[in-house]
DNA sequence: AAATTATGTACAATCGATTGCACAGAAAAT
DNA sequence: ATTTTCTGTGCAATCGATTGTACATAATTT
């Protein structure tokens, strides 16, 4: 342990000067002459002078933090959001402060209180799928704690976000298999109270009544979209009269288990089978057949919400706008939906 | 924007004592009497009172937060690691702060620098691929910052680290596929200046010198990881005499391009072909036919270096073991290197 | 009863940077 | 020559929590 951290004070006394002088010397300060100014300045080259964040966050009452909280951050889609995040804010000279849920709402709570005992400038949430009561959200609006949400919105609270259009992005996904000539199109959907998940069921209905195709009520499946989920489904729906001849997933998982379930059973995807995702993991791609889903531009959302933090940092809360952007998902076309008659 | 945050002083106002009396009764201070004690501690739960961290941080010299350095964050592995930590660290009070480098020795040191700006009580680094000059580790070990390195360890700076056995994960690996009675072993190798690769080659030696398997030198490929990388490497093994009948890939993602380029030759993996990789990434669950592989216990590192941190934190640096943690990789046999003579 | 110890609280300094205000001396305007 | 305006710098307060020291008063011991 040779030298602890220097301060300005330190290099005050250095100089013979004040410490005022020197913070406004590092500040560019106009007050400042010339000659002072460089002489702290190559002082503080000299020594390495780095600045107490904590003190001048301290002082100022912003700590260039931002709080994030997301259910997982080892799930492929939160890591991207992050990681543009990152890109953005770390060049503008903020941090970034990262907190799991694991999809319980008390860890969300837990979280969110001890990002507001950081002083942190922003907090930057996808909700847990455990969350329906939104009081503790609601506090930090009435604090004035800047609050913007990303994916998993939530409605009731007024504030900016950045979110992709699940409704759209299965509309596009069911339209593209209806194009392909399948008709008995299933949908394997994930839990209802979840708002991503009621707009991607209320997707396929509109791209099912769109083309005139009733959709009887057995043709929706609610599962754990986990790979066994669409495994569930896919045997649930061989009993069917008449069986679907393709399953749009409200997420990869499921189509996954689908996959290999057709397999057993002796179906040919795309041929007998048609089958969709929707999130486009690493892994689709290398699925046999490739799987067709749906990009949530993971990492441009990251990005955007970073920017909108960015851009309003120093508006009163009154000024900001609650601008709520809606990303238009990407359909990512592969083999498992392609239909050659 | 309602109430601003309360503080101490606030609450001593209300009670007409001391804001140190306020601070010791909410800290169980035993010189407190039980009644002032309570009526604080009441009061603070009355207005919801939430200490100032960067106060008490300032105060006391450390932060509670420990700065974490990956090259990037979206990559499964990293991810899974950072997930660990966050899971121990959090509920031990931490916050964590996490940066990227995307490879870049530059980047790498201005996050170490805004990590120490932010006075992080550690620094736990993976480090990028670029950095081959560790004076700027150096310089951290010498201003008393304490430093943990994880999975891309830096041999010269003494310290504590958690990484897996790479040499021994690769050796299993290739073991496997010599049991299995592929003879004709190729390695798809990745860059030779990065430690965990040429551990990774070496394991791969070891293994096939043991079984006293002349190792030809064509047989060892560096290329870049990426399926491209292997489907490059498979042509050119396609050309050798013998021919290749297996391949030993130090990632998960050159296996695959290997998986491909090996179907689209006509070739059957696992018979004609054995193919094992490194990693264990989601996909190679997922593939056809699933990859064998080897897994890095990314979650367990990440909570095994957050315990040797919090299990040193108090103790001055010279105390401090600087433990090399090394992790037995786990050999994950799917199908790809199964073969039934 | 006097001396000692324990108890409960307040004061003031401290962590390091920032900033409103004051003020001296120089430069410019009258 | 005076007054006014700039320049350059320092003082001291501030952000909020923590902590060593001091100092009453109460309780206990001699």
């Amino acid at each position: 342990m040779k030298k602890q951290h220097i301060t300005i004070h330190d290099i005050a006394r250095e100089l013979n000067i004040s410490a005022s002088t020197v913070s406004r010397a590092l500040h560019n300060h106009p007050r400042i002459s010339k000659a002072t100014r460089e002489a702290v300045q190559q002082m503080a080259l000299k020594y390495n002078y780095q600045p107490n964040v904590m003190a001048s966050s301290l002082r100022k009452g912003k700590s260039r933090t931002v709080g994030v909280i997301v259910p997982r951050i080892n799930r492929n889609f939160f890591a991207n959001v992050i990681g543009g995040m990152e890109e953005i804010l770390s060049s503008a000279g903020y941090h970034l402060i990262i907190c799991q849920t694991l999809e319980k709402v008390n860890h969300e709570i837990f979280a969110l209180r001890a990002l507001i005992n950081a002083r942190v400038d922003a907090i930057i949430i996808s909700i847990s799928m455990e969350t329906k009561n939104y009081e503790h959200l609601r506090i930090l609006l009435d604090q004035g704690i800047r609050v913007l949400f990303f994916d998993r919105i939530c409605e009731e609270i007024k504030t900016g976000s950045v979110a992709i259009d699940d409704r759209l992005g299965a509309y596009q996904s069911v339209r593209h298999l209806i194009d392909q000539g399948y008709r008995n199109i299933a949908h394997v959907a994930g839990a209802d109270h979840i708002s991503i998940y009621r707009a991607r069921k209320a997707g396929y209905l509109e791209a099912m009544h769109e083309a005139g195709i009733d959709v009887r009520e057995p043709w929706i499946f609610e599962e754990s979209l986990v790979p066994e989920g669409g495994k569930t489904a896919f045997e649930k729906g061989m009993k069917l009269q008449p069986r679907p001849d393709a399953y749009f997933c409200a997420g990869d998982f499921a189509a996954l288990g689908i996959l290999k379930a057709a397999r057993d059973q002796g179906l040919k995807v795309p041929a007998d089978i048609g089958v969709t995702g929707f999130a486009n993991e690493p892994f689709t791609e290398f699925t046999e057949p490739s799987l067709t889903t749906v990009d949530q531009r993971a990492g441009e959302m990251g990005r955007m919400v970073a920017d909108m933090f960015l851009k309003e940092v120093d508006l009163s809360q009154e000024k900001r706008s609650l601008e709520r952007i809606v990303l238009k998902p990407e359909l990512i076309v592969r083999n498992s939906s392609i239909l050659n008659r």
